[in-house]
DNA sequence: ATGTAAATAAGAATCATTCTCATTTAGAAA
DNA sequence: TTTCTAAATGAGAATGATTCTTATTTACAT
């Protein structure tokens, strides 16, 4: 369980479930994955814990995927790719952010960074694959 | 005038309007802003023409900053501050994204690359200040 | 047992965005 | 100049993601 044993039951199941993918789900595939194990789960709380997460730093929001945000309880900075055609938000763990860019953002910024997010968009392999065999979309 | 003669006096209007600006605005902020103009503006135009031209590379979206998409009619790949303060989209000119990332992502995906946006998230220089010297929020 | 504060379910409310459809417009054709 | 046509638009309805409200439930402390 992720955090104490209290009445948590929910928020565990939520957190536990970012922490067991790297598929960056949105706020509703979590609720569709976890409704069967939970039935009495509410979007509403689907959302107040991912909001309650991301104030505390467990999870950050990595995109906004044709409208709807999408979550990783992978905090530290790393590269995504965003596939135009399926949707998918993709790890791509080869890639390193430079620490350095964070330096040079505060200075250039003259504000404070906090974060850093670097993703390329585009059509991922698994789309480009089916359309080459004339997958109908 | 942006493109040809024709029957696009709004639409040039709102490209215009996005050529003139380096403060990546929503849609709303392009409406309100072009409305004393051309009062019979109607944001549903806003809409439509942002996604034409997103569909023509004109303009692309840099991000979604409280649920909210912004523009920018400079599509060349450059690096942006997002402040949590005050949602500004501020241009980071100085630094650069090595376009050999470009080709590492290609060759880390496996996919095809279109796109790449590098942003960071914190407080900006103004909101940093204000702050220090005790405004309220 | 009982009280209390936090967590939740359910569904209403909100807000950005998209869609529909009737109208207007600019240019082409007659 | 009229008429025609296709694209652009205005107005507002519809959609969909997210947030809010309120009553209920829960786990723990008293």
């Amino acid at each position: 369980m992720a955090t104490s044993q209290k009445h948590f039951k929910k928020r565990d199941a939520i957190l536990d479930y970012l922490r067991c993918t790297t598929a960056h789900p949105s706020a509703e595939t979590i609720y569709t994955d976890l409704k069967p194990q939970i039935p009495d789960l509410a979007m509403g709380t689907v959302y107040r814990n991912l909001t309650l997460f991301k104030q505390q730093g467990l999870v950050s929001s990595v995109a906004t995927v044709s409208g709807v945000e999408r979550f990783d309880a992978n905090t530290a900075p790393h590269v995504h790719f965003i596939c135009t055609d399926c949707d998918a938000v993709i790890d791509l763990h080869e890639m390193q952010i430079p620490v350095s860019l964070h330096e040079t953002a505060a200075r250039c910024s003259g504000g404070n960074v906090c974060s850093c997010q670097l993703s390329f968009t585009g059509v991922c392999s698994a789309c480009t694959n089916s359309m080459k065999s004339g997958e109908t979309a």
